[in-house]
DNA sequence: GGTCGATCGCTAACCAGTTAACGTTCAGCG
DNA sequence: CGCTGAACGTTAACTGGTTAGCGATCGACC
């Protein structure tokens, strides 16, 4: 099992682990913050757009959508210029979480990179960069 | 969006999309090969033995090892001595994937780090580490 | 002004993973 | 020798994610 790649799905575990219960604290699910997050940034937008904002399928979207509706915190109505597209808006309880969830988050940060000096830190980015772009030359010509 | 968090994420999703296309071209979902790996060390192990080695519960095994079951590379037998306890024993097909599997990963890994320095490789895995460390400490304590 | 293709949301059928609850089987202890 | 509690696999119900295919709507073109 190749080091790296182990390491670094084994890391990516325990953080969304991290990062789920952190986020069960406000009501919500792992995934469903980044959702949140693209309507905080701006409101009323369509599954399609969010779900390219969010590197996810559309399908996704809708399906977390249907779960942020039954929670009360966004809803979806049909635009009346373009009827085939849906928007969805953020209702109070919705917008009320942004503050929470993004020190929340900061937090997580935080405390995981607490270890690491500024310097480590700046060549952790540079590196996973590096890795995050050969990974995707290596899929966009493979298949 | 704290840009750590958000650039581990992304990099594992194009990795594990990279991973995925790989395994499906041996006709295996994403994560069956850690399962079969551990068959492949020692074979003959326990649902709870390989969900502990794998880090994943064991229903998470039982659902995948019917599958795996399915697809004819493993078999499910009870253990003649204690009667509460499965094996899970490779077939032949099961076997025969080790060496193509292992050498597709070891490719995937080569080329995703291939920009990387020895050196940025080396401190890329000591700081990951350290993440890692950080992240079950904070796991481990926070509920 | 009607047709035809593109776009969009959505559903269905999969996959991996989780926790909670259930039924069997074993082992230790009275 | 029986009973009680622990260990184990399994099922059910949920989550996030995928691709394939369906239906409706819009826009452009003839």
């Amino acid at each position: 099992m190749p080091e790296f790649l182990d390491l670094h799905s084994r890391t990516n575990k325990v953080l969304r682990a991290v990062a789920e219960v952190a986020m069960q604290r406000h009501g919500l699910h792992l995934g469903q913050d980044h959702l949140l997050a693209v309507l905080w940034k701006e409101d009323g937008r369509t599954p399609g757009e969010i779900a390219a904002a969010v590197n996810v399928s559309t399908p996704a979207v809708v399906k977390m959508s249907g779960r942020l509706v039954d929670a009360g915190l966004i809803t979806r109505r049909r635009d009346d210029r373009d009827n085939r597209l849906v928007r969805l808006w953020l209702t109070g309880a919705g917008r009320a979480l942004q503050a929470p969830i993004e020190s929340e988050r900061r937090h997580i940060e935080k405390k995981v990179t607490e270890d690491l000096t500024q310097e480590e830190r700046e060549l952790l980015m540079s590196a996973l960069a590096k890795v995050h772009r050969s990974t995707v030359a290596l899929m966009t010509e493979s298949p």
